[in-house]
DNA sequence: AAAAATCTGTTGCAAAAGCAACAGAAAAGT
DNA sequence: ACTTTTCTGTTGCTTTTGCAACAGATTTTT
């Protein structure tokens, strides 16, 4: 699907549809707070933000981060006492609230848009799928160096290009790579040394191949 | 949804539908390969199953856990050369094999079952988010020791008991879990000896709380 | 029933990851 | 422009994980 249509989509479904919210949102705010029943879908409709969970411990992981037309919620979730989830924003970000059981059902003004958007809704679940597989396969390698360059080709082949821009900061790539930030630091320091990637500031580029 | 809805619904579809196929599989047999642009997607109707990823190492990972009714197939995945994916039958199976595209467009015959298996199939995606959303939320746990308690609660959890049996042989959990056997038999090892669980052949009993 | 293959449990040693702490750089807030 | 906060880069030390290897148990195959 076209994500220009996506957006004119909502643009006419927010026109037409009631349960439907459009919220805008400054940086560094919550934008929502997965909490269960809720049935509650997001849509990302501009900037960027992350999902973040914190366990038991106070561990922080970046679960998910967030560009463009990406949707979130608490329907993709079993939520469990022992975690805290919440989405902040990374920049100002305009976000479309929905209801799950909503969508399935059609609404009073039995509009074509609730068709419309149910149809493309499940083609936007399906590209959640495939990016929470490309998550597995980065979380099941075995070392930090592993998923380091892991992560790399992934936005080296998403840019289309040999360099690209870090979304997150150095920490946070740590809290999104699971792994400890001094060892990450340390095997970064290596694959500089022997020459598979250079760095300037947040610019990697990947030396290899 | 029902399962016993999702039975029927395949059972119909089968009879008046094209582009569906069912199949009967052995135990150890491969039931799919994951070959790019197939736009396959396979229902689990009787039997178990897992997807198994070897990447360029020969590391083995299982990927997920197929019970009756999951989904799986490559329309979920991006397909990179560096893997290997495919489904293995751990019992005897049977499989109902889809095309993807062909279920977003009506058939041929214009059958009302087309619209209501794409209707249950967005409810059976969304199943699939939040199993991988547990699995991811599993595998961002930081030792071997937290993410065997995680994956013995959520057996525990599903099965409303404390006591459980392991889907996986233990050199299949580590391979599930992302972690080494030898380190793994260690750490279960300590949690017996602390009294945190008790194992007897695949059946663990957790005692904690 | 015997042979082959796989799985479990274990260990010693090597390598990697985690923890804590700190100083300088950079960014954000006032 | 100054202050405060967060981020980067680094290190020494400890703990955990990974590797390789092996023997006995269990399961599967012939």
């Amino acid at each position: 699907m076209d994500l220009l249509n996506v957006s004119n989509f909502i643009k006419d479904y927010e026109d037409h549809c009631s349960k439907v919210q459009r919220k805008h949102f400054k940086k560094n705010e919550t934008i929502t707070t997965y909490i269960a029943k809720r049935n509650q879908v997001c849509i990302l409709v501009s900037g960027e933000a992350d999902l973040i969970r914190y366990d038991y411990n106070g561990n922080k992981t970046i679960v998910e981060h967030f560009n463009k037309y990406d949707i979130f919620g608490e329907v993709f979730y079993i939520i469990t006492t022992n975690n805290e989830l919440f989405v902040r924003a990374k920049q100002d970000c305009d976000v479309i609230f929905l209801v799950y059981d909503s969508l399935k059902h059609k609404c009073k003004s039995n509009c074509k848009f609730h068709q419309s958007l149910n149809e493309n809704l499940s083609e936007l679940i399906l590209q959640k799928v495939t990016t929470l597989n490309s998550r597995i396969e980065l979380l099941t390698k075995h070392s930090t160096r592993d998923k380091l360059i892991g992560y790399f080709s992934i936005l080296s082949t998403r840019n289309l290009s040999k360099s690209f821009k870090l979304p997150f900061s150095l920490t946070d790539l740590a809290d999104y790579l699971s792994v400890d930030r001094s060892a990450m630091m340390r095997e970064l320091k290596s694959l500089r040394d022997e020459g598979f990637i250079e760095k300037n500031g947040n610019v990697v580029t990947l030396l290899y191949k």
